[in-house]
DNA sequence: ACAACCATGTAAGTAGTTACATGATTTA
DNA sequence: TAAATCATGTAACTACTTACATGGTTGT
């Protein structure tokens, strides 16, 4: 449960409307946690159901944008949220699966697989890595931006981690 | 969707009941893909009434044992989803999350959430390392060997990342 | 024969996905 | 002014979770 977190913590950054949030969403937090529009149209009307979150104005008809703002409730249980335990949630990657599967009823085309999503993840490490040397230079940032940067170091070492990976299986997979 | 192809791998391995499964999942598919009992069994159903799997008799009531077998029509099935191109799922990382609220609100309690998080996942590389060494002693061995080391060896990878991050994640938490 | 446990299963609810619909705004 | 696009939304479906129920087996 927390898509709604992630939307009181981008309507705290900045107050914007469904649709803006699905495209920042596509940009920062997506990167961690994605959604769909519709998913976040959805829980924005629970947030202000909930009283976490008010809508200001329109209020007229479909096709018109209406601009969320956090209310102190919302961010008194965004609060609540970050100080809940967490465990680890357990990683859940269908290529292992894959791989279990060849081993059993072998051989399949597990090896162009993995080549397209090497280049995916090389792809991706590219982008933050350009992200990273945009927004984070070298010196000594705020604690704020140091948050903002452990976040897309996360990205990286991931991309790394599967690039590294794929080059083992790789490897493997070639003897066959 | 893959909950019944992990099945059907599992089945080919070695055909066994519903209960055996779960605690098989627990062990090592489960390390990449958990389940409940309640999704087995449900999907179980599901993978008979498809003609994929078989269950040998008891037929009788509640509380008897039904082992699973895989079919031929199973097996081809299996075989057509390892071929099946697949995109890598986006990640989903809860606490990536809590990092930009603690950007936004903070100070939380994410210092020692993450210090729990740390120990966790250093247990859990000492487990997968202690399986390592058991069941992937360093000699040359066989295709299908090395493709189950494949699979511990992203589990290592995982656990490393995480435990490397915790700790730099640690000291710039600790400046506040 | 009773308690504890094991194996299978049902039910209800939540989160996420996919496909489509409708009103407003912009652009050719 | 018609077509394209944008913003919001509905509906139906699937996967997963949580809580509980029932029949069988085992141990004392």
């Amino acid at each position: 449960m927390s898509l709604p977190h992630a939307l009181l913590t981008a309507l705290l950054e900045e107050p914007c409307s469904g649709s803006e949030l699905a495209r920042r969403f596509d940009r920062s937090i997506g990167f961690f946690w994605h959604a769909t529009h519709q998913q976040i149209y959805r829980e924005l009307g629970r947030l202000e159901r909930s009283g976490w979150v008010e809508s200001l104005p329109p209020e007229s008809g479909r096709g018109r944008k209406k601009v969320y703002r956090v209310l102190p409730a919302g961010r008194k249980e965004l609060k609540r949220w970050t100080s809940e335990r967490q465990v680890p949630q357990p990683l859940r990657e269908e290529l292992m699966l894959k791989l279990r599967a060849e081993a059993v009823i072998g051989p399949t085309a597990l090896r162009q697989d993995i080549k397209r999503r090497m280049d995916m993840h090389r792809q991706k490490l590219a982008l933050y890595k350009q992200l990273e040397a945009r927004d984070f230079p070298p010196d000594d940032a705020s604690y704020e931006v140091q948050l903002r940067h452990l976040v897309l170091t996360a990205g990286v070492m991931f991309e790394t981690l599967w690039i590294e990976w794929s080059e083992q299986a790789l490897k493997v997979l070639a003897k066959k």
